[in-house]
DNA sequence: AAATTTGGATTACAGTTGTAAACTATAAAT
DNA sequence: ATTTATAGTTTACAACTGTAATCCAAATTT
């Protein structure tokens, strides 16, 4: 099972925004991200050059001037991935263990799993 | 809320072996550490000087030879800890939204969630 | 047409991380 | 007493990360 390529903490932060909007200017990006604090935008051309790189953004031309980027996968495969890489990482991929903890640290509280029972019946 | 100085991935692997064991020395970390492959001794003790730096872990005088390895911070503590990080920086602190994708990923089932619901009601 | 601006692309650089070798002092063996 | 082995400690080093400056070429402005 080939783990996805490995995004970074930063880089995560400019697929959030990709995956939103699904397809974005690197000006539509700084503005997006710089929306609590100002961020520097040649860090940003860093990050989505690295996703490049790494397969996991596309860019196409938009215009004379400027680019498009888009996500080259999607969220849900990427918080799919995750998921299965915490739980192996801290609860050696025990569920139980793992929910267990959540709901002592008062994380998970009885109605959002009563919650959950009812969706699952959907 | 400060919070608890990182541990790395390598890192944590000798963490688990000192939060099962209480202490130890170092050779009967690398014995735990391996089991399945076996480890650099090296790497082991450069790992162990960097928990320490980190007051992670507790360096004790055992016999003429060896010291013995304590951890100084709890595996209950640091789980808390992780997961919180993992549920802000995935899924922006909704824990909802978390449970759904796990259970999406049949990662979570309806017998667990009942088992989970049994255990609230202790 | 020349100057200026700006996005795209490359390079830089320090701190972190995984991995491990080198050095040192002392306990254990000879 | 001398040699050897080894835990403890320090140093090394390349890859990865976060952060950003620099360089280049084309579009826009003057």
């Amino acid at each position: 099972m080939k783990t996805t390529e490995k995004i970074t903490d930063a880089e995560l932060e400019i697929m959030k925004v990709l995956w939103n909007r699904k397809s974005l200017t690197l000006n539509e990006i700084v503005g997006e991200l710089s929306k609590e604090e100002p961020k520097n935008k040649s860090t940003i051309k860093t990050l989505l050059y690295r996703l490049i790189d790494k397969k996991m953004v596309k860019s196409v031309q938009k215009n004379k001037k400027e680019n498009e980027y888009k996500p080259l996968i999607s969220e849900k495969k990427y918080l799919k991935n995750a998921n299965e890489n915490f739980l192996e990482k801290l609860y050696d991929g025990n569920v139980d263990h793992m929910l267990l903890n959540f709901v002592e640290d008062k994380k998970i509280t009885k109605e959002e799993i009563e919650k959950l029972l009812k969706i699952i019946d959907e």
